[in-house]
DNA sequence: TTGTAAGCGTTATCAG
DNA sequence: CTGATAACGCTTACAA
């Protein structure tokens, strides 16, 4: 607890100059002479001062900061984007100010409002969840983005001052059920517990290749896990439910690794030889692909690129230059252990 | 990009008042009309009106931010501390700002010498890496402490203006080890992948207990992994080769949850059959718990109850009150399906 | 109950 | 190359 700290007012004393001369020291003016640099220097260093960033901020009306929302910073998924945006960012000079929202839409607004307030220099909206499927529920990114730019991970949104960097999710899942499909299992349930525009685009991959390998697919196929995004048992209760409730299937795609977890784990509880008799699909290609055993199968949407691409757009649109309002990468499906080689 | 927002002077001119009443009906002071007051929040509702926190930052020095450092937020367990802390914090009206260190003291420290520039109100230290067996090292936690009030989440240092919260683990270790041998098992190697100093309590609960029970441990029962956090592949290799190399051992407890459902997949793979012939404990009882399969028993440290007391004793300390330098709560050892019974 | 005015600690614009 | 000085937008004595 300093009792009154060092002020630029102070220094410029010691030194022997006005505190405008400190100020270009310290911002690294060109216009000081190395003698005047050196005195204040010393001065700064015998202090230990630090200029005060409040003032600064009010000055130049920027703290550096990026507000990063998440609906839940714990989850596998949304926890690596996270760290990888604060890192591209610090580098950048800017840190991270974090706000976990949960997934209700309220929460999200009012988590969007308190960024705004107090002043971040962009906001980075990370995960699907924050797109939603009726237009309207969007117009909070859209005011949002009258402020500050908005950048989206894995989602899209047309707007002023929104950016999009995502993964294709609808290819990627559309590869993956043919993959699954053409290694021989046409029974598949699809998996997901996500509500969100990437969420019915991975839907739409699936239904898609189905149709066209010329399966139909009904409701019930359709599984949508409503629990906690860590409830294994849940997940897989759900799916003996459906098993038992009449309707078979030999094969999972999961929107989500965890979701696949749980289908593998169904899987070896009824004794079915998995990727023989029984496969499963995963998504996000996080740490659970290996600590399935078998290991999972997953689709990888390059998290890592993404991030570091979206930070690097975040950082030309702050700099004034012109930036690509969409960037989308390819998916990769890894084939491990829950998947048949193609026939 | 709003061309020049309206500040206080907006407000105050259109609702015919002065600024001062502008802020006191902003800072609901009570000393204002309901006349007044009306004018004011009409036409700061008229306006959007947003006080800029920069210059309320100026005035009150503070803005109501805490730093919170965590050498991985991605990790499974520092992100579900990050997740508590955030949201208990925002319930008490501060922000997060969050950075990630890496496990190397020289960032750590230029981390924290950043967030204190950035004038945050307090720092949370999350997770036991922060505090090094060489008390020299840990000089950096006690000159931030010089600034504000630093917190450690499961790590123990003495100083001024620091306080600890943490779980027992050294008890829970030497406990989780009895309840082992107990149930039959004696040949138990100890797996761990940190050196800190509550990395150093664990391992004593477990030396302890096992000469407790008579039995001595040899060094290489004691293995260090050191390799990349989620690396499952490279634990279950060194496991195998301490086998291999002709250190027999039917049991595993393990510091870490990842550590320990990489035991269970090396056992699995060997064909033992666990609990019976190989059982294993993890610490955290992450959701790698239950992800395991079988599912792994583990060491729960009642991480959310910790990071509602920190929070709460930050809380008390920033409001002046005063607060327990030091609070550990004990563990629990949570039985699932790698180890047996008690004989 | 309200207004005036003095900070808060910088940056930036002008002169010199 | 350097120094005054005016912003920046808010809080808070102190007066009225």
């Amino acid at each position: 607890m300093k009792e009154h700290s060092v002020t630029i007012y102070d220094i410029s004393e010691q030194a022997g100059v006005s505190i405008a001369t400190v100020s270009r020291v310290l911002n690294n003016s060109n216009n000081v002479s190395e003698a005047t640099k050196k005195k204040v220097l010393d001065a700064i260093k015998n202090t230990g001062y630090t200029p005060n960033a409040f003032a600064r901020g009010l000055g130049l009306n920027t703290m550096k900061t990026i507000g990063i929302l998440a609906a839940d910073s714990s989850d596998l998924y949304l926890a690596k984007a996270i760290y990888y945006f604060e890192e591209n960012l610090r580098n950048n000079g800017y840190d991270s100010l974090l706000c976990c929202t949960g997934y209700a839409l309220k929460d999200k607004k009012a988590a969007i409002d308190l960024l705004i307030s107090k002043k971040v220099d962009g906001i980075i909206l990370v995960g699907s969840n924050f797109v939603y499927p009726d237009a309207c529920d969007n117009k909070y990114i859209i005011n949002a983005a009258e402020n500050v730019p908005v950048m989206l991970l894995n989602a899209e949104l047309e707007g002023n001052n929104i950016y999009c960097v995502s993964s294709d999710d609808y290819k990627s899942m559309y590869k993956a059920t043919g993959e699954l499909l053409s290694s021989g299992i046409k029974n598949i349930l699809y998996f997901y517990n996500s509500l969100s525009y990437s969420g019915a685009l991975k839907e739409r991959g699936f239904r898609d290749a189905m149709k066209d390998a010329g399966i139909n697919v009904s409701e019930r196929q359709l599984q949508y896990f409503e629990g906690a995004r860590e409830d294994i048992h849940g997940m897989m209760a759900q799916l003996d439910k459906v098993a038992s409730g009449g309707h078979k299937f030999n094969g999972v795609i999961a929107a989500d690794d965890t979701l696949a977890l749980s289908a593998v784990k169904y899987a070896k509880s009824k004794g079915y030889k998995i990727p023989e008799d029984f496969s499963v699909i995963g998504y996000n290609n996080s740490m659970l692909a290996s600590c399935s055993d078998p290991e999972l199968s997953s689709i990888d949407n390059k998290l890592e690129t993404l991030c570091q691409k979206l930070t690097e757009a975040l950082m030309g649109v702050l700099s004034g230059e012109e930036m690509p309002k969409k960037t989308v990468f390819g998916g990769e499906l890894i084939m491990r252990e829950t998947t048949r080689k193609k026939k």
